[in-house]
DNA sequence: GGGCCCGCAGGG
DNA sequence: CCCTGCGGGCCC
């Protein structure tokens, strides 16, 4: 499950990595990363296990998984093949939150005196690979605290000496959850149908062809015909979604081009092609002839 | 404190 | 199925 797990506040404690486990908020009981290549990661965990990452508060820099001997050194270089990084990857291609747990054997400030916290959803603002600390190539991922989820609490012990405690480490209850989790389960569900088309196309463009590669795997954006909500309603649904690069998404949504009842490509008020199909992909022509209505001229 | 080994759930 | 992993408890 991606997202909040309902029940589950911010700041909640839990004495061991099993407690989180059963929780479902972390359910790997070993692992720092859970989640798929496919759905994108659910939850990471920040424990200390891997010395090049960085602990700012909203920001995390999360290194990936793999390459370790057992004892915490990195013996050889982590790939993007690793099931957890490549969740990661997906996540972040696909904009998915993340639940971030800190443990008591991290480094940071914000780790907790003891056990582990979960301490709401981050998204994955970027990622990249470098040499770490012990020469060897490691991913690494730029965690960014969500909209609504406050900085953790530094506890008592972890303050500075003389620093007093200030408002801003009071508790820090969760602003407007409901509407907040409704919107992450809403990103989540079209997600999936948006998942769904790009399968089906391998992330061909199926409006100019082209497959657009990268180290974390083939990448497509799938695009609403009639666009979501008010005031155009279209459905979320595959027959209202096609898979597009960027470019043509952005033609797509800005009326650069339109597609007739054919699906003959219209660019520039000249026919450009024939949209690509597949077998599995049937077409809503409702949805086409809405957005052909939204930029008729 | 470190080393070891027993775990099991997840993922491919 | 097999393999791995940001545990955890116990022993030294």
């Amino acid at each position: 499950m991606i997202g909040e797990i309902p029940g589950v506040p911010v700041g909640q404690p839990y004495a061991s990595r099993v407690l989180a486990s059963e929780a479902k908020v972390h359910r790997p009981r070993i692992a720092g990363i859970c989640g798929t290549k496919s759905a994108g990661a659910e939850s990471i965990v920040l424990s200390g296990g891997y010395k090049d990452d960085e602990d700012l508060g909203d920001v995390i820099i999360y290194t990936g998984h793999g390459g370790q001997d057992g004892s915490g050194n990195q013996v050889s270089d982590q790939s993007l093949d690793d099931s957890g990084n490549a969740a990661l990857v997906t996540s972040h291609l696909q904009g998915l939150p993340v639940r971030v747990i800190r443990g008591s054997k991290s480094e940071s400030v914000y780790a907790p005196q003891s056990g582990y916290r979960y301490d709401g959803l981050y998204r994955v603002a970027s990622y990249g690979s470098k040499l770490g600390i012990d020469g060897h190539l490691i991913w690494q991922f730029r965690m960014e605290a969500a909209l609504g989820t406050p900085t953790p609490v530094i506890e008592a012990d972890q303050l500075p000496v003389d620093s007093p405690r200030s408002d801003a480490n009071a508790p820090v209850g969760n602003d407007t959850p409901d509407r907040a989790s409704s919107n992450v389960q809403r990103i989540v569900r079209s997600s999936q149908v948006k998942n769904a088309v790009k399968r089906w196309h391998s992330d061909q463009c199926q409006v100019c062809g082209i497959t657009i590669e990268t180290p974390g795997g083939t990448y497509s954006e799938g695009a609403h015909i009639q666009a979501l909500g008010r005031p155009h309603n279209g459905p979320d649904r595959t027959d209202n979604v096609l898979c597009l690069c960027p470019n043509c998404h952005v033609k797509l949504d800005t009326g650069a081009i339109v597609i007739e009842d054919s699906l003959t490509v219209i660019e520039n008020g000249v026919a450009a092609g024939s949209l690509r199909t597949h077998p599995q992909h049937t077409l809503s022509l409702e949805c086409i002839r809405s957005h052909r209505e939204r930029w008729r001229r």
